[in-house]
DNA sequence: GAATTTTCTGTTACCGGAAACAAACATCGC
DNA sequence: GCGATGTTTGTTTCCGGTAACAGAAAATTC
């Protein structure tokens, strides 16, 4: 007399339903892998990886010993292939020798794995046309659940524009006044106020040196010096343009001709703050006694320049979680709750100062 | 009379063998699509688009033709599925406030791309066991060509050998003269270098201040410190150890008690260093009057830090495209040719300068 | 206690490619 | 003129999951 078979996919012979005896060691396990341990149909393998929840006690427990004992990883080639989603976010940073852009990468970064995703981070200059298409082309292969971009330049917004994703994709500007966004807090609230420490100081004539102009960041904050100087009634000598390094920063100041028409200087960010100040000192003033000195991010450095800067803080990291939410609320038909504003907070070193008396006179020239 | 019904898939009745009828345009096209739409059978497509050279010219043109009209782009979930490779590297990487381990990634990235890779990277605190567990466990479920990790620390290389990835994986050490690898250019040549400017320079007593210990950067930087101090015959003061902030930097300095007993400050970054400076300047010491002081990486603000640093270039860019083609050495079975050293120069800057008569008797204390 | 519903699990089909195999056709040699 | 060979293209199967459906077992109803 013959014993039935038993029931379930387990018919190769062995009477023991947890049968390893085909089990390919140098293969990773697949759910079928999982299933023929178990004594169970893959489905059921599969339900319980997904947290379903009704599965029998007694056969979730055969089933997660199984998972343990091969190890089980899941395969998210073939996950997404089913599902049609992956859970990859492609992101375009700019060139990362500034802080601001790394940082905003990180904070994206890590936003991005808490919601179980992970950053593919290229790399390229957010300014040449050919490298944002190049990038885009070779992004769009791998498939990603969303796009990303951590700064804003013109030419990426085009490329955006122009760029057929077929996913959601998001250009996280810093700040967006231009295009009816609401403006950030460094341009409505902390460069006002640091103009404003910039006035109680005395100064009444000042400089701004700001970002390359493709960056809509750098507009936004040359519009928000503008503003603040009518705001406070000061003069200004007008803008220079720096490309973000120190060596700009350095090289603007050292365009000026003939003597230092103003008390203070206002970069848009550290670097241009710190070659600024350098320049000015082979020129012979002192900061702060002579000149104001002041920058915009508050990099971990500028803390240590000599002098200690005064800055604005920005929160890059906080920038970048923000730009991921953004992206995710899309890919995941979310709505998202208003976000509170990120707060830039002023912070006063030693780079400003009085104004001396020595040079106030030029500052009603 | 009835036609022959033409050969190929073409069956669904229309008598235009480039049949577009039933495309979803709202799906994204597969070979499927490109196979219906040329008339030809999916598997010339596949054949096609993985450079298969026996097709006909006609029947190339058709196809390409067909790939154009629907802008066709490949699934890379699904033919990773087939293929079991992926094209993705993760890569983890130390928080990125530091310019060096950012450029690294950069350069990482850039050298991925142009093998056709994509580099997956996750940022996490390198000495912290939990968030490095947790990192690989994320990782590991992206199914990936490759892991690397962009600098080397001791709780890394652990994690590394205690992990199954069951792909290849690579720790970029920066130097790895304890495993008894090459060792690098910096510590072979360019801190010898750099001891001997020093040295030149009259500095008969020195300080380092390294990195943390769990670094192998940090660590092969204090080995060859103490080599080439011992190698001029000079004096070193001892080791403090910072964790390559600037604040560290100046911690380390400002925790020396009594009058400096050092002419020269050796950091090894230069963050640090710019830390260290001002701690000095703080203490009334002038550089480099009465202390010198150096860094490593050449950051590009160090050519503007007051006073520009003299430190010593590393190339990173070139260090994380190493790491890559190391890794992809692996993955795709290739030997690799010997590469060349990375060459570290010697910047000289004016934070270096002759032993100033005033303290140089310190130096024989 | 049979019929019905609910709960749990298994079967089949599919996602979009690539590999293996097979067939159709052209070319060649003797 | 017919098999041998080579070139080009088509068919089937598989990768490792998920979705949709179907079937069996258990619980409930009347």
């Amino acid at each position: 007399m013959e014993l039935e078979v038993p029931k379930g996919m387990n018919q190769a012979g062995s009477e023991d339903p947890t049968d390893r005896s085909d089990v390919d060691p140098t293969k990773t396990p697949t759910i079928y892998d999982v299933a023929r341990l178990a004594g169970v149909s893959h489905q059921t393998v599969s339900r319980f990886l997904r947290g379903y929840q009704g599965i029998r006690p007694e056969t979730r427990e055969r089933v997660l010993k199984a998972l343990h004992e091969v190890d089980y990883r899941p395969n998210l080639a073939a996950r997404s292939l089913t599902t049609g989603r992956s859970h990859r976010i492609g992101a375009l940073t700019h060139e990362i020798d500034q802080v601001g852009p790394s940082k905003i990468a990180q904070g994206a970064s890590i936003a991005a794995r808490e919601a179980g995703y992970l950053l593919d981070i290229v790399t390229l200059d957010m300014s040449n046309r050919d490298a944002i298409n190049q990038a885009l082309e070779l992004i769009m292969q791998h498939d990603l659940a969303g796009v990303l971009a951590l700064s804003s330049t013109d030419e990426m917004t085009q490329a955006f524009e122009a760029a057929d994703f077929r996913v959601p994709a998001y250009i996280a500007a810093e700040e967006d006044d231009a295009r009816g966004g609401h403006p950030s807090e460094i341009t409505s609230v902390g460069l006002p106020a640091l103009l404003s420490h910039l006035a109680g100081l005395g100064h009444l004539r000042l400089l701004h040196i700001a970002g390359p102009t493709a960056w809509s960041a750098a507009r936004n904050r040359v519009r928000a010096y503008e503003r603040a100087v009518a705001k406070h009634g000061l003069g200004s000598h007008g803008v220079l343009y720096g490309d973000w390094s120190a060596k700009s920063g350095y090289d603007a100041i050292m365009s000026l001709k003939g003597p230092l028409p103003v008390t203070a200087v206002v970069a848009a960010n550290d670097q241009m703050a710190l070659g600024a100040m350098l320049a000015l000192t082979e020129r012979g003033y002192r900061i702060p006694e002579d000149v104001s000195v002041t920058g915009i991010d508050d990099i971990p450095e500028a803390a240590y320049f000599a002098p200690p800067l005064t800055t604005l803080r920005v929160d890059f990291a906080t920038q970048g979680r923000n730009a991921v939410e953004q992206l995710l609320a899309q890919i995941e038909h979310l709505v998202l709750p208003p976000r509170p504003a990120l707060p830039s907070r002023l912070v006063a070193r030693k780079s400003t100062g009085p104004v001396g008396r020595n040079l106030s006179d030029l500052s009603g020239q």
